[in-house]
DNA sequence: TATGAATGAGTATTCATTCAT
DNA sequence: TATGAATGAATACTCATTCAT
């Protein structure tokens, strides 16, 4: 098996003054600069450190390694996502399939706003990916849809429900990303949402038929 | 944008005699297990050369770089892949959907075989991902799959057929990757890939229906 | 010849008040319990300021730099050591020779103590030993053991008196050091102790015959 | 206790070739000169190799990390002092106690050239001390000098000769290398090698008494 | 006085690639 | 052809010390 090293990546210290905060943010903003114009492959510290316009001990202060900004890059996408995810989902005056493919759209549309960054944060997912941390943060998401699904598929087995779910979780997650390598036009990023949506709602269908 | 170097990939030689031959594939055997065993984070050509048995002037004797060993391997997996979906997909005589079905389990069960190695080479694709032979290489295998969609939904109008094949493909190949990170059992992996080709059936059903 | 810096070492005010010398002592606890289970590699002005509970800055009002404390800390050791030595050989009432074996004894068993903390420190040596007042410290203990000398040697000449001393003191100083690097038992130091108690008193013996 | 990490140690290649031993010397004959005109704690690997005329990597190609390289020093210095010693013990055509007292001036003596470098060595000693392979290396030099012992001391019993040995090697190594780290003229070296001869002689011939 | 955030020089080690033999 | 010694740029991380608050 792999002999990859688990690093810690927890935050070193919690930003509790201003001037802490605006740090960590300068830190958080040069890193996905460099990230973006850079790529994975040239993301080092000294140069975080450098469009930031911070030394490099500042960054040690407040990240234990280089492998923490990147999850912390990785986990604050995460959020946005999720919390973007749960209020579309959670508008339930509106019929559940009209709320998914409203989620699709918005995220394969996210997904594909800062695309050169994204891609170059997977890129480094090695880095972090094995971290104790990153394997919770995924867990959350999943939560929210898994109540969707039941809206949805009330009548479902418990197991095909959550096979279903994690399906859809993983198709839109994957393939959004793997959409979003290319650059892509609104109108097709609105096209290919779409389709995805159909392939949701009719699998969505034919699970929910007797 | 992202100042990544695009590296020559080609192989340097045709290897035409039998010892080249010999020599090119210990070093393919090697690096499959290097990156099996050591991941791609530590895949060095020094590595490789070791367990091949081989000096590192030999290795850049057959490839040009580093990058283009990892190329080489997966163009490797795509033929084979695209050899088996195309294999599948001609048996003309059963039905499209068993066909499709047919395709997605034996996709997903061959990503879930040597799942190391595949992970660690995708871990690793930042480093030949954006060489123009790369891009070529997954023409190929759209195209058969074109093929398919055609018979299947032989009235839809070219654009939309297109998408759904994108769709479908890109479906396939990204969700069977990301489900095959995972440690699975032979039934998860039936389940998974029932649950896929339900999907995908579900979606050239509607696609299909006037 | 080398470039070692000599650091500026005597301690940057005298701690008058109360307050002041808590901290000094603070400082010095911490820095003893950090040399020792860290040991002199990891001993780091951020770690003794966290162990006293005190801010680094505050380590600096007292002491002008890392190697300062150090040398406090071997300066104190010297002292306490040195009047150990005095308190042994003062007991004029006892033989000489008895006083040396108590002395040597003493010393050995002295040295045992705190042995882990010793090494530390002394492998810290070379921050704070080419410091002036490094080499004056050290002066004060010979010219006790000078005195004691006088008094079994009266005959002999200054100079070879001198020698004898000399060697005594520097064998009973580094021989001890290196004995006391590996743990030992009470009744090994007590051997230990003998052995080189009767090597000195032979050695003077043989220095007193006419 | 203390958390010293032990390194790997040994020569990374046998360096059979002509080339190979060239290089290998150049590097050490670079670290003594580094050692000796910067200390230890500008003994960096980089400084060696500029010195060395030979790039970083070059040095890594023989030598596994720089711990070793200081290894291979004070190894070097040991096989010396060795042979040394074991010659003038063996010419057992002289009396035992001229053959002592010629060890004694041959070890202050030599201990006294190259001072510099190997005070360095010594302060460096942290960074291999802990190694397995060093512990070995001191066994060696001691097994000469129990032969020694059981000559000079036959009737004694065998701890008490174990004992003195110990006592004897420690006072020689330790003393020595004490003594040496001042700088110290011809005669002085002299005078107190005769010094610590009569030391062991005065003590040896206690013991041999019945 | 006390704090602790900020600094940035300093270092060991790796690894893709070349080229003389 | 094959070798593998040599190269040296690149990089994560530490830590003594300062100084604004």
């Amino acid at each position: 098996m792999n002999k990859r090293q688990i690093p810690q990546i927890s935050s070193r210290k919690a930003p509790k003054q201003a001037r802490s905060t605006e740090l960590v943010s300068a830190i958080l903003e040069a890193a996905i600069q460099v990230l973006a114009q850079e790529g994975a492959q040239r993301f080092t510290t000294a140069r975080v450190a450098e469009r930031a316009g911070v030394s490099v001990g500042s960054i040690y202060q407040y990240f234990p390694n280089k492998a923490a900004i990147l999850f912390r890059l990785q986990s604050d996408e995460w959020q946005q996502t999720t919390d973007m995810l749960r209020n579309i989902l959670e508008q339930t005056h509106k019929p559940a399939f009209e709320r998914l493919r409203a989620l699709v759209h918005a995220f394969i549309r996210s997904e594909c706003e800062e695309a050169g960054m994204r891609v170059a944060l997977s890129d480094a997912a090695p880095l972090y990916r094995d971290a104790p941390e990153a394997q919770a943060a995924n867990a959350a998401g999943d939560r929210i849809f898994q109540d969707f699904m039941r809206e949805v598929l009330p009548q479902a087995a418990e197991a095909s429900r959550t096979l279903a779910c994690d399906l859809i979780t993983a198709t839109l997650g994957t393939v959004g990303k793997d959409f979003s390598e290319s650059p892509r036009t609104l109108p097709d990023i609105a096209a290919y949402a779409d389709a995805m949506a159909d392939m949701f709602c009719a699998y969505l269908e034919r699970l929910a038929r007797p």
